[in-house]
DNA sequence: GACCAGGTCATCA
DNA sequence: TGATGACATGGT
């Protein structure tokens, strides 16, 4: 079917938000809540999608966001301009919280390509299989079906010190003392209290989770780039602490704030 | 073969 | 609060 609304597919794949999307003979494939998409531009320009099941893509490309409304708010300064220009159209997705939140205990300290064949890999061992278009896929697994996985199988992986906050992670959510979906509906600054609250996730992790997945856009994750990026554009070239940070975007950049930083981000460490 | 990577935690001043 | 080192391992 055709995607309809302003969307820079590209970017939006390859920003660094996600990890499981691969481009392959002019297509780019994933798996997102069980299903295998399939999605690629014409040279027209239109977008169009297959998927092996059920898919609300609006939901996930946020499609629904009122993209020019936040271009407006963001757009503070010429650096801000660029990057708008650069990569128009570039959307956050609202991702899987599970997965998102394994995602990105296992981003910590390590580098995208290196996340995605982790993440991959944990897909592979304990994830469903997917058929689609004569291939393989595998979902990303439930908590349910990590939870019997101890940290020496996920050390085995390539996960090190990761694999514990891994299994700590999975416990608070089988043994009920944390519920995802709630804290959508839980405001940011307690969110992320509750979040930071499990070992293994911190400042930067929590802000991830509740960004790319929680519907948090005011969130403004703060790891080594956008730390480099905010200090050389905003702070004078000084190294500001994560609170200076958090303080500043909240304040010039709002309730939109996490877009700033994935634009920034991806500029920051692609684009340049 | 260094150097670095979408950090977090414990510890200490 | 703020600085420092340990933690594992792969990418470049």
């Amino acid at each position: 079917m055709r995607i309809r609304g302003l969307l820079n597919l590209k970017d939006t794949l390859l920003c660094g938000q996600a990890f499981r999307w691969r481009k392959r003979d002019g297509a780019f494939y994933g798996v997102v809540e069980g299903n295998v998409i399939k999605i690629y531009e014409t040279r027209r320009g239109n977008i169009y999608l297959e998927s092996s099941g059920k898919f609300n893509y609006r939901h996930y490309f946020r499609l629904d966001d009122p993209l020019d409304r936040i271009y407006e708010r963001i757009n503070t300064d010429i650096y801000m301009e660029q990057v708008i220009r650069l990569y128009y159209g570039m959307r956050l997705l609202r991702q899987p919280p599970f997965e998102t939140m394994i995602s990105y205990i296992i981003s910590i300290a390590s580098n995208i390509p290196r996340i995605s064949r982790t993440v991959e890999e944990i897909a592979r061992n304990y994830g469903e299989e997917i058929e689609f278009e004569e291939r393989t896929y595998y979902s990303f697994p439930t908590a349910g079906e990590l939870a019997g996985v101890g940290e020496n199988e996920l050390r085995k992986m390539g996960l090190g010190f990761r694999a514990a906050y891994v299994v700590e992670a999975v416990k608070a959510l089988t043994s009920g003392k944390l519920d995802l979906e709630t804290l959508r509906y839980t405001s940011y600054p307690v969110a992320k209290k509750i979040l930071m609250s499990i070992k293994g996730i911190g400042d930067k992790v929590a802000d991830c989770i509740l960004l790319f997945s929680l519907d948090k856009l005011s969130a403004y994750p703060v790891d080594r780039w956008v730390r480099r990026v905010t200090g050389e554009l905003y702070f004078g070239g000084k190294n500001p602490t994560s609170l200076q940070i958090h303080r500043w975007a909240e304040d010039y950049f709002g309730e939109y704030a996490g877009y700033a930083q994935q634009y920034l981000f991806h500029y920051w460490r692609t684009g340049r």
